[in-house]
DNA sequence: ATTGACTTTCCAGTTACTGGAAGCCATATA
DNA sequence: TATATGGCTTCCAGTAACTGGAAAGTCAAT
């Protein structure tokens, strides 16, 4: 399978394809013409990946999921593990935007929003507080 | 004032300074020593920049803020359709991050996570569901 | 004179791709 | 057969926003 329908497949780009080659995630052999050529199980690893990576993995991780994926006698407990770090990371990213959309709504509630220069979102931003100016 | 002041000052690094300087944000002059040398509004930009930074906005929309912060005909509606912005687009990340710890929460629920190799997790990626598998 | 802290510039690396140029390959049509 | 179109190749560069590190100049104190 050449590069073009593996991408219409995987609902990955060529140019990422070529990319997961270059760090050496999937290596597909070539054929006569120099064209890449993907097996069935290529094709599934790039599934694999596409699906590990809108799901918010590291290149790096799905490296590890990958080799976990394909040894067959690893402990779950293994995968487990890798998931429930990602949760952990995800939470404290939701958190921190939380945060500052919460900032953002006190400063914005507090500005008029017309065509007067009087604004206290710049003039938190100079002040360096969330809160409304006195 | 010297960089190395400045760092402590803002809560930027030293090389951070030199960056937002390479892209034009924050110039100063120099001493005769050839150090930079930054006056009192300078240190005052950056502080700026510092927060606006930490409240997630681009370092494109911080020069945008800069500018509006020293334009004191400005009106404050501007500001804030940039704030109002900025909490939409902060609500869709983490909209997509709670649907990505869902997902994974929902995998990692059916994995037992012992030294057995049966892993709903990779099952999962490998299939393409986030459904426990039947 | 020397030490150590601070500063300078410049180059490279980070993450995960994406865009573009130049050129080969394959197929269909005129 | 010529050519047009589209797919494929490689390589180089750029993105965002810094960070790390090397080599060398400067300053203050001992």
């Amino acid at each position: 399978m050449n590069i073009g329908s593996v991408a219409t497949d995987t609902g990955l780009s060529a140019k990422t394809i070529r990319y997961y080659e270059d760090i050496g995630l999937v290596t597909p052999g070539r054929s006569a013409n120099g064209y890449r050529s993907y097996t069935a199980a290529e094709v599934q690893r790039l599934k694999f990946l596409q699906r590990a990576r809108a799901l918010g993995f590291s290149i790096e991780e799905c490296r590890q999921l990958l080799s976990l994926y394909e040894d067959k006698d690893r402990a779950s407990a293994s995968v487990k593990a890798i998931a429930l770090d990602k949760i952990s990371a995800i939470e404290v990213k939701i958190s921190e935007l939380e945060g500052l959309r919460d900032s953002l709504i006190t400063m914005a509630a507090g500005c008029s929003g017309n065509d007067l220069p009087d604004c206290p979102i710049i003039d938190s931003l100079a002040r360096g507080s969330t809160e409304g100016q006195t």
